[in-house]
DNA sequence: GGATGTGAATGCATTCACAGCA
DNA sequence: TGCTGTGAATGCATTCACATCC
């Protein structure tokens, strides 16, 4: 059902990119809600963005919408899932059962949003064994064979900012193709692997800037 | 046309900011290794960004160089801190103690950071009264309370999507100035209220299209 | 020599505005 | 009439390049 052949060879805006899981999100919302169409002004509006930019934003990947009418709520979510690459579940590993990972590895909406975690790993002896939801934690020195042998793609890291450059060049070693980071430590990115960093403390330094600085 | 540039509010870029955070990091571990000074050229290379980005990022705020030299590291960690309001601790108040806010509220370090975890609320029932490291979860029926006795401007939101919304009016309603909203959910921020939203399951979503995608 | 600070030039993202279609 | 899709125009961020200073 797929007539289209949205060209890749053209370079898309990593703003765009981000601004589909948005969509994503909203139209999921509207579905639940039994919304059945939408117009790039309604989506807009609610995401605090234009509607320029949101049929800009889609015409990078396609022609999806009808003109009088708008967007298909139900297989737009399908077109956003199959762009994203969520439509098939990522096996998926977790570096790191400190406090951030057991809070990652408790959260279970993980299938239904396309990823599925396939293994916890630590390197401290004290955890490895210890059960976390329905995995057991296993140690770091294993972590080349897990991800050989169920063909994991992607990592979460979530260990102190020391040891995160070890862990994500043994990831990229291994072949894992995208790392989300925890650790607050710029690593760079080893080719053909993306890294997208996540530090909490540098959110909130950014709200407090924010805070400060109505004018804006 | 000579566009006379007015000292009085100057427009910093968003991304720039953006940026301080990781200046801040990468300073803060130069000076745990004992560096006193960096240029521009060096630490642009250990972030993955160009000098003069750098010293444009820099520029907005002050002449922190000194040619020839570049820049020191302890006072420019100063400068970073003043200028992200991080070298006051600023009071914080976590709504929602599930898995990602125990995870939160287990982190101790908050207020070497510039932040202080004052109250944690939540509106379980059975989670009131719990102690998570030195805070008892109070009920989300005292937060007006809470924050006007705590002089509280800063929040951290990590309750269920549906909540997120009426949590965040109530936040802006008695004062809170930022918001750090790990629900995946976007809420118009009100007047005066920064948001920033933090969706783990976008950030995932993000690297499994990037990691497809590997001319980027 | 080695580095900053900054206008000017470039490049990229957003918004405009309108043709075309339902 | 209502809305999409998209080239053109605008606006914003990054990079260049060089005067200036240690």
């Amino acid at each position: 059902m797929s007539p289209n052949s949205s060209q890749q060879s053209e370079h898309i805006p990593t703003p765009s990119v981000r601004r589909l899981s948005l969509y994503l999100r909203q139209l999921e919302f509207l579905q639940s809600n039994q919304v059945r169409t939408v117009s790039s002004r309604k989506l807009a509006d609610s995401l605090g963005l234009t509607d320029a930019q949101v049929r800009k934003d889609l015409g990078y990947f396609g022609q999806f919408g009808r003109p009088g009418v708008g967007y298909e709520v139900e297989p737009m979510i399908q077109q956003l899932r199959s762009i994203l690459g969520t439509d098939k579940i990522s096996r998926t590993i977790l570096v790191g059962v400190g406090n951030i990972g057991r809070a990652i590895a408790a959260y279970n909406g993980f299938r239904e949003k396309g990823f599925e975690l396939i293994a916890l790993v630590d390197a401290d002896r004290r955890k490895i064994g210890k059960k976390i939801g329905q995995l057991t934690v296993q140690s770091i020195d294993e972590i080349e064979r897990v991800i050989h042998e169920n063909h994991i793609r992607l990592a979460i890291v979530a260990v102190p900012a020391k040891a995160a450059r070890e862990v994500i060049e043994r990831l990229a070693a291994c072949g894992v193709r995208g790392i989300l980071n925890f650790a607050p430590a710029q690593v760079p990115a080893p080719p053909g692997v993306t890294i997208r960093n996540l530090d909490v403390a540098a959110e909130l330094e950014q709200i407090s800037f924010l805070a400060r600085h109505p004018d804006d």
